[in-house]
DNA sequence: CTCAATTATGAACGACGTACATTTGAAATC
DNA sequence: GATTTCAAATGTACGTCGTTCATAATTGAG
């Protein structure tokens, strides 16, 4: 067969990234391959390979969406909330539940890493710091005349503990712990830390020296 | 070639899990095979399924040493420091460390899932549990007269947290924010994490209800 | 209708995880 | 020391993977 005109070049990128998530979700990432995908939209693996460079570029795409998708979950979380640590909770019970509920995606996301050396896509790393502003703008109010740089380090960690919780709550880490209500680990980082905020007296936040070691 | 005598099973066992653990160091995690490892040690491949059943399985032990070497190395962080939030902070500095060092072998270990359906090993589910004891330990004095399983929730709590800072550091997913320094990160997340533990007042933690929903 | 340009194909390549019949050599028996 | 025995190690084979590319099929222009 030569052309067939049916699906557009965009129409095929669109038809892939949804069936590579498709089968992301019924078979996870080991059951995914490039002929999957490709039978799946009806063509051969020749074919996807005029659409993506390769398997890596079709993952990355799928990524790129998936970020979309987790950055519109956090916002929609936050609507209609006035008060900022109600705002700050929603977000955090959003984005543990979008794990669970979407887990084989969101561990693509985080779990998928370029060759050695390859050039960290900028597209990915733009909507992850869109994320983060986010969760700064809900933390801004709680820290009334902080300086910026401040605001960006306390955001960084706290969203970073509540990715800890999701991290494991999504890979069932924490089963051993007959934990399976996420909601009441990411509430209780989420109060603690912001009550600890609220009283930092003289404690003065220590700039520490180690830096990070790059080695093995 | 027949038997050979040069090496006792145990010895080619620990040969294999060494020579993996020297591969993934230097090709990551998708430049090891099995064939690299046989030739590795001096032996075939067929020969390595007489030792391990198949790849998981090696993967697993593995596995194994890297969470006794996190034991140990969160134990030994905490050695002749009396503090209780000083040992505390020096273990999450240890673990964070320890993270950004053996990138690849503490990868391996929290993102490597075994095919769908198949048992989670005992032996690592036991080590994980015996880490976060250790982590309970130190924050029992810091919580004096609460009930051990309001301890256990905030030692998940807070560890799953500096877990987060350390995926997100080792995986390099904080590039972006100009964050090298990991400690500040984790610091601050214990510092203000303790703080707000000591100063809850009528907070009460709140029993969520939302269960974690399996899904995808 | 013809023909160049484009699009999709499918065969092929090397590498992978894994299985297993075959061969080798150390030890047991005589 | 020769022979037997049997575990240990080999190497070939199979199916699948990601990826490439010569070839065939289809389209739109002239």
């Amino acid at each position: 067969m030569g052309r067939r005109n049916l699906h557009t070049r965009e129409q095929q990128t669109e038809m892939a990234i949804a069936a590579t998530e498709l089968i992301l979700v019924r078979e996870g990432m080991q059951g995914l391959t490039m002929r999957k995908v490709a039978d799946a939209i009806g063509y051969t693996v020749g074919n996807l390979y005029l659409l993506f460079q390769n398997q890596d570029q079709l993952l990355l795409a799928v990524n790129e969406r998936t970020a979309d998708a987790i950055y519109v979950a956090l916002r929609d979380s936050v609507e209609g909330i006035a008060e900022p640590r109600a705002q700050t909770k929603a977000m955090s019970a959003a984005y543990i539940e979008f794990g669970l509920r979407h887990a084989s995606r969101w561990r693509l996301m985080f779990e998928h890493s370029l060759p050695v050396g390859a050039a960290r896509p900028r597209a990915i790393e733009l909507r992850i710091r869109r994320m983060f502003e986010l969760v700064e703008n809900g933390l801004r109010p709680q820290m009334p005349g902080a300086p910026e740089e401040r605001l960006r380090l306390t955001a960084t960690t706290l969203w970073s503990g509540v990715h800890g919780i999701c991290v494991l709550a999504v890979t069932g880490k924490l089963r051993w712990s007959g934990t399976d209500n996420f909601r009441d680990l990411s509430d209780h980082l989420v109060d603690t830390f912001l009550l600890g905020l609220g009283n930092e007296r003289g404690t003065g936040i220590k700039r520490g020296t180690a830096r990070a070691s790059a080695a093995e």
